[in-house]
DNA sequence: ACCCCTACATGATTTATGTCATAGAAGCCT
DNA sequence: AGGCTTCTATGACATAAATCATGTAGGGGT
């Protein structure tokens, strides 16, 4: 018995949670487990995307950085789902950077020793397509979004996408909630300060409650602030 | 011998290329074929999505629309490329819409029989995750894109996002090419001859052609027009 | 308890882009 | 050829958001 808290994490993983016991084993001999300070880097945009990974403890943040050194998050991934996947799968190098949040504990699995469990486990495969299926889905809608919406449409969406992942109470800044929508942090703080004030949402440092999911809805559909 | 045909374009495609000519047969068998009027649509966002497609002839052109009407297009696919399958592995609706653009020729398989095909031919889904990477991998640039540049910045990248598919001659007009980036026609205009006059591009009614691509190149890291 | 750092807040001003209006030009169909 | 539609073009104006500036407040560390 190699490691009960790796097949037990592997197991709560979507894309590995069909698999028996012994195939756990198996894939948990491959597992490395990492650990991360908060802010640290889990790896970087352009490297060599040799490890695949998937969280264990805390929050991983994935971003692109624009040549002028503008973040952009593209997605926040909690406990049990994987990152880092897309770059594996091509042999190309990460095409965005990944970063610790809190402390944070991850496992990595070697992009080699994956395809070729992959290979041998083809209902992986089909977990795999309907994560990435998932995943494409929620970012054509955020282009979408980012395309047709101004700044409290943009915001309002952001905070019901994170909303349905994360519960009702969102441990972000207003930068981080800039650096989601595109906007500058300035004009998140104006736009949620008009949420507060209209009881759509109670904010505190570094946090924000949504207490009127529906206005939120109206916002994010285009329909003027009331 | 059914159809030299069908299994001639399911060869020429991506994730089928790999497959003997008996398994293309099979295939085949499965697959119908659909021929669609410029500007007809062959699926509307929110039906249920029982079949996947496969571009023969012509293009495909696949949007979502903002609640006020707007379009904003997410993607064009060419003869050989598959679309319609983020939803049918879901078993969700359509999160988009697809519209043929030219007189348009696609074969089509029921969600079904491609599913147990895909269940038996554990090498096509890997194809599938390339893909689906891919175009996970394109769509977090363009989030970024949209998020962090202005309009010549999108246009930009966008024209060079399409270049790299089309070649440097693109059959797109002002409104199309607005409807990628999240401008207005007015905008997209006013931008498209400054390009114009600076010799990065020639245009023409419903068309342009990059000849500076480098230029492109810079405009689009968000470096100034000049 | 204090300080310091970071997050939040808000005003003044500028700017890019949207909006509204109008018109010329190029294809297409009869 | 003529007329109609669609695309391109351009000006005037309105406005949302960025930018610049400055100040306040809350937590964490010493």
């Amino acid at each position: 018995m190699i490691s009960t808290k790796k097949t037990d994490l592997l197991k709560r993983t979507d894309i590995f949670a069909s698999l028996d016991s012994k195939e756990l084993e198996g894939l948990a001999h491959l597992a490395v487990e990492r650990r991360f300070a908060p802010d640290e880097f889990i790896f970087w945009e352009g490297q060599p995307a040799h490890w695949f990974y998937i969280v264990q403890e805390g929050q991983v943040k994935v971003s692109k950085y624009s040549p002028s050194g503008r973040e952009f998050i593209v997605a926040f991934f909690t406990p049990g789902e994987m990152f880092g996947e897309v770059a594996v799968f091509q042999g190309k190098p990460y095409p965005a950077s990944a970063c610790a949040v809190g402390e944070t504990r991850v496992v990595g699995i070697r992009r080699d020793d994956f395809l070729s469990f992959l290979a041998t486990h083809p209902s992986v495969s089909l977990k795999i397509i309907h994560v990435l299926g998932e995943r494409l889905r929620s970012a054509h809608t955020r282009l979408r979004d980012l395309a047709a919406e101004r700044a409290e449409g943009r915001l309002a969406n952001i905070l019901l996408m994170l909303a349905s992942k994360l519960g009702p109470t969102l441990p972000f800044t207003r930068q981080e909630l800039a650096d989601m929508t595109g906007l500058t942090p300035e004009t998140t703080i104006r736009v949620m300060s008009r949420f507060r004030d209209r009881k759509i949402v109670r904010s505190g440092r570094g946090k924000t409650t949504i207490l009127d999911e529906a206005a939120l809805r109206r916002i994010g559909e285009g329909l003027p602030l009331n």
